[in-house]
Order: C-alpha cells, then structure tokens, then sequence
RNA sequence: GGGGCUGUAGCUCAGCCUGGUUAGAGUGCCGGUCUGUCACACCGGAGGUCGCGGGUUCGAAUCCCGUCAGCCCCGCCA
C-alpha cells in the first residue's frame, strides 16, 4: 500500500482581497510582516483576557492570537463573540511563538491580531469539524447529511486534492502521449453492457427513452473510426445495480482508446500513465513494465483473474497425492473429474480448530463442499486426513508440496469452478490473519489472455467475460460459432495487490467477426443491427485496428489516500440504497412534468 | 431479492444478555472564573419520542414481531 502523502505546504500565491496568504502558508520567513488571513474558526481557547483562535483554511491552520497589548478592546469583545465556524478575516503581526507548536505545520508562528471581521456567523454545528482524538467520526448518514461540514475536515480535504492531482496527473500524462480529450453524450441510447441503465424518459418522443452510459465504450470507438486515434475521457458512468462499498450508482473511469496498436502499446501508455499518477499523488515511483501473468495461470496458482502477489503461497494440486490413498471422499471426487487442491499455509498450525472451522464455512458460503485440513505439527500429522498419510504420502507431502514443520493445509476437492473461490478467500483471509501480507511490496500486475466467453451458469449461454467488442486471438468466425468458450481474448487487466484497477483490450474490427461474435451470445441478426448497427456500419468505413483500456479512477483515489470506501473520495456520493442524503434524491415530480412526459404512475 | 451488524442527549458511546429508583459518561452547547493556550484548566447549568409501530408483562431502552434508516456481505454489477 503506498503511504499517505506528506502534507505539504502550498506554494500558490493565494492572495486577495480577503487575504495575503492561506493559513497553512505562513512560517517563520513571514515574522514581523503585517499580514490578513481569512478562513473558518476551529477551535478558540478564551484564557481570560488572552484568547486563541485556530483559524482554517483548504492550506491548514493557523493560530492567531488576542491579547490587550496589541488587541483593542473592540477585538477583544468580538472574539469573546466567536462560534465554531464562523468565517473571519483577522490582520495583524506574524510573530514568533514563544511557546512553538511543533506538531503544526504553522506552530513556530502566529499572528497577534488588531484587526478582526466577522464575515459570517456559524450556528451550532450538527457536527464537528473538528475531530477530537479517540472519538470515533459522527456516522456515516450524518457525515452525507452534513456534507458541507464533513467536506471541511482536512481529511477529506487531502482526498479530494488526491483526486485533483490524480486527474491533473492523467491529463497530463496523456496529454504528453498525443491524446486528445474529447467529451461524449450522457443522453444515449441502451447500451451493451450487462448492466441495468439508468433511463431518462424523453419529452419529445413519448414512450422512448434515453440512456445514461454505462461507459462511453461504444463512442470512444466511434472516435477511433472519426479519426481521433488517440482519445481519452474522465468519464462518468452511470449502472443502476445494487451498491458496495467500492460501488456508486455514478463512478468516474478513465477511459482510454488509441489506434494503430497492439497490445504491448497499450500496456505501454498504461504504465506510463499510472507511474505519473503515482509520482505526482504520492511522491512514490513504480516500476515498469508491470509484471504479466495469463489468466488460466493466474487461476492455477492463485484461484483467481485478480491475485495479490504480496501473499507468497500459491494454490498446489493434491489429486495425485491424496487419492487412491484410502481417502474416499477424495477418490469420489476425482472419479467425479474434479481436483484436490489446497494451500499450504506458512506457520498455519497456530490457527485452532475454531478458527479453522470458521474458513471452512467461509469456503461452503462460497460454493466448495467443505475444507479439510491438515497439520505438520512436530509429533506428526494431525486432522482428518492423518491416519491415511503414510510414509510414501509424507514425503509426497513434504517434497512436491513442501509441507514444513509448523505448516497447515487447507485443502478443497471438487470441480475448479468450485474450489478457485474458497482457495482464493482462504488464501487472502488467512494471509490476513497471519499477518504474512508483506505491505511494503507493490504488486503491479497484467492479467492476460482472458478468455472471449464465460458460460452462462443458468443456460449454459456464452455471454462476454470482459464485454462485446474484444479482438480473439484468433478471429475465425467459424470457429466462434463452434466453439466459443474455446476462444482466447486480446483483453487484459491491471491487478494491483489484490485489486482490479483496469481492464480493457484490443477491439475487434473485423465486421464479421465482430458479428460472430454477438450472435454466439443468442442474438439475432435483427437485433444485432438495432442495438449495434451505428458500430458495424462504422466498420465499413476504413477502420483501424484499434484498443484501450478503463482505469476506475475512485477505486484508485480510495487505494491512494487508503480509504476502505470510495464514498470519502467523492464530493457528494449516494448511500448504499442510492439515496443522495444532502439533496433528498431521489424525489418526487410535478404530475404535470410526469403528463408531459406521456408517464403516468400506478 | 437474501443474510448480518447498528440505531439511547447536538455528536461519540455505556446501559440491553439476566425487564424493576429520577436512563448515565465524555464531548459539544449555555453561564461563570482564569494573561501563553494549543484536546487550555476549573466551577455551575440546560439538554432524552431510548429510530418508529405493535405485542408479551403488574412493569419494556432491555424480551418478541413488524417497519424505517445507515453500514457490510451474497445475488447483481467489470
């Protein structure tokens, strides 16, 4: 995880009418000027007869002080006067503390005050600004409620600076690499995606309706084809689906698409992309290029398309091992053509029973029959399995596998599919809880060759594992019609520690192909024309071969600043039920609006 | 759509399991004292629909049912 940034001290000649610097501004270089700051009382301290504001702004906080020898007695009843909040604009001396703050970044000085404005009163606050230490924050519904307030603490402050200098950074990146940012509509029609749209119904055509995006996907190929062959977009995008705490009804992504390349030109612009972002947000280098692993490697070693390399255990196959060993439920498996595969946790012997009881059932909630368990203890093997182990399964155990004293192993049997997300949550989850995550490292990292169709586990349907538009290695219509799953994809992610960050591929634009490749989902041709036509009769045109990629920038923004949520990196986000907590949205209409628009409710 | 957690003073929480005085603490707010604080200190005060509705009971913040809201997860969603 890179570490939050040090706060550092705005260079940006702040001045204007109201002021001669930010508050956060001033240090020692600026004793005994006569200097005006405006900003936010934070918290006053009334000694009787002395008094001392923190006054803040977006720069940090600043100290002014109130005494008679150098306050008149105006200022003084004034500041008497002063509530959490209050904006105010003082004047006066920059002076040396006698008594430095050394935990401020502003704590050598202070301004001693002779002048003081209250440009505007606070009332009692719904909630703090400022944040007592070993106070848990006011909730969330009250944090969304009270945004104004909540968007004042210097926290969320850093994050949404954060958030400029992520997207400063972006532009400026691509900018260097011959992009062109070019904007798309919000109003469009229904989109490909699997997702549910947001419809806004039109006024002047009853019974139709727009579509908010769900990506500008279909646009920033129709760029490509207008001739913009290198074009990016801080896109919003908008899916009406059910949220998470990394989930938001609107989401940002940068979305990126370029022309005349292959797949090694992407990853290039990417990388590049991605390590000015981190220079310029966090003052930390990545290097590059980033590591590359193929997908169905990806889900041998690690049971998943987005692993977290700082973890150092790998999945290992036990079938060969723990079969035909006296075993049955083992055997029943593997004669059911599934596998025994498992993981071998470092030092996992200290985990009781309880704890490994509680993995097992974390693996049943994600579709294995069960876990079964086995320990290197120093006496010999214990659990379920170790009265089948003899010497020849020992020392399989211990060479092929590389069971050590001290270590414990979990293992799952069955068919892939369902032991991959036990042994992917059991690796993560007990990494966690053994500590063994090493957070210095920085795992970088292409997920590749993706295969073009997942099998719909309801109707066995191919339907798009990244989405419609993806180039397969081989583009043989014939063959996606023969044997779609089958087909390896020209897409890729990027998985940083565990995490999606990225996604994209090359595009496929070979018409045929691309028409292979939506009707292998069920569609018709008909249907295929409606929803797709504008794309394909692009095609016909003169089309590059083309592919990109989309960064979901919050996710990114909530790795950044560390935050579990990506709510603290959006001004104003929804709630987990999409409601917006400041503005009451959703709300209700005009019935003359509604009639207007040809809707009428039950 | 399903599961879990939470809801008590403006805010953060305790009390609830095991029902029984006038529901507490810290902080904020109001009043007072205080000339070097920086979580200022000290003294005093006000402040409660225990989310809402129903039920059980002699008696409910506490037990039960429902409901609303927030959060987390599954489904869904790249």
């Amino acid at each position: 995880m890179p570490s939050r940034s040090q706060e550092k001290r705005e260079t940006v000649d702040l001045r204007t009418a109201y002021r001669d610097a930010g508050c956060g501004q001033l240090n020692a270089s600026w004793i005994e000027r006569e200097v005006s700051v405006s900003g936010w009382v934070h918290r006053r301290r009334d000694l009787g007869g002395l008094f001392f504001v923190d006054l803040r702004d977006r720069t940090g906080i600043l100290q002014l002080s109130f005494g008679p020898e150098w306050s008149d007695q105006a200022v003084l009843d004034l500041v008497e006067q002063l509530n959490p909040e209050d904006v105010i604009r003082a004047t006066g001396i920059v002076c040396q503390r006698p008594d430095p703050n050394l935990e401020m970044l502003t704590g050598e000085v202070e301004i001693q005050v002779d002048t003081l404005e209250r440009l505007a009163v606070s009332d009692p606050l719904p909630i703090l600004v400022y944040q007592p230490p070993d106070e848990d924050l006011p909730s969330e519904e009250l944090r969304l409620r009270h945004r104004v307030l909540d968007l004042r603490r210097p926290e969320m402050q850093h994050n949404l600076r954060m958030r400029h200098l992520a997207t400063s950074a972006t532009r400026a990146s691509l900018a260097e690499q011959g992009f062109v940012e070019i904007e798309t509509p919000m109003l469009t029609r229904q989109t490909p995606e699997g997702a549910r749209d947001y419809l806004v119904p039109s006024r002047t055509h009853n019974r139709r309706f727009y579509a908010l995006p769900q990506s500008p996907q279909l646009y920033k190929q129709l760029l490509i084809c207008g001739g913009f062959d290198r074009y990016f977009q801080i896109a919003k995008c908008l899916r009406d689906e059910d949220l998470r705490a990394d989930r938001q009804p609107e989401f940002t992504q940068i979305d990126v698409e370029m022309a005349f390349v292959d797949q090694d030109d992407v990853f290039k612009v990417a990388e590049t992309m991605l390590q000015r972002i981190w220079h310029d947000g966090l003052g930390s280098s990545v290097s590059a290029p980033f590591e590359r692993l193929p997908y169905a490697e990806a889900l041998e070693r690690f049971g998943t398309d987005k692993p977290d390399l700082r973890i150092s255990w790998e999945l290992s196959d036990f079938t060969h091992t723990l079969t035909d060993i006296g075993f049955g439920i083992f055997d029943a498996v593997v004669a059911a053509d599934g596998r025994v595969r498992g993981i071998v946790v470092k030092g996992g012997t200290v985990l009781s029973r309880s704890r490994i009881n509680h993995y097992d059932e974390l693996a049943q909630e994600v579709g294995a029959k069960g876990v079964i368990w086995l320990k290197r203890a120093e006496s010999g093997w214990s659990g379920p399995l170790a009265k089948v182990v003899g010497e020849e399964t020992s020392a399989e155990l211990e060479g092929t596998h590389g069971v050590e004293e001290g270590d414990l192993v979990f293992l799952v049997a069955g068919r892939d599919e369902e032991t991959a997300p036990a042994l992917d949550l059991i690796r993560r989850r007990v990494a966690r809880e053994l500590d063994a995550i090493d957070e210095d490292q920085d795992r970088w990292l292409w997920i590749t060759e993706f295969p073009l169709f997942h099998k719909d586990p309801e109707t066995g349907l191919p339907v798009h594992a990244q989405h419609a538009f993806t180039m397969p290695v081989d583009p043989d219509p014939k063959l996606i019609h023969e044997d779609p799953f089958s087909v390896t994809a020209r897409a890729y992610d990027i998985v940083y520690n565990g995490m999606e960050f990225a996604s994209g591929s090359i595009r496929c634009h070979f018409p045929e192909v691309q028409r292979a490749i939506l009707a292998a989902t069920g569609l018709s041709d008909e249907e295929i024309e409606a929803r797709f036509g504008f794309l394909l009769e692009a095609f016909r045109y003169g089309v590059p071969p083309h592919g990109g990629f989309a960064v979901g920038l919050d996710r990114l923004i909530a790795v950044m600043v560390g935050s579990p949520s990506i709510r603290d990196v959006i001004a104003f986000p929804k709630t987990a039920a999409a409601r917006g907590l400041l503005e009451q949205s959703p709300s209700e209409v005009d019935p003359s609006e509604l009639a207007e628009l040809g809707i009428s409710l039950d």
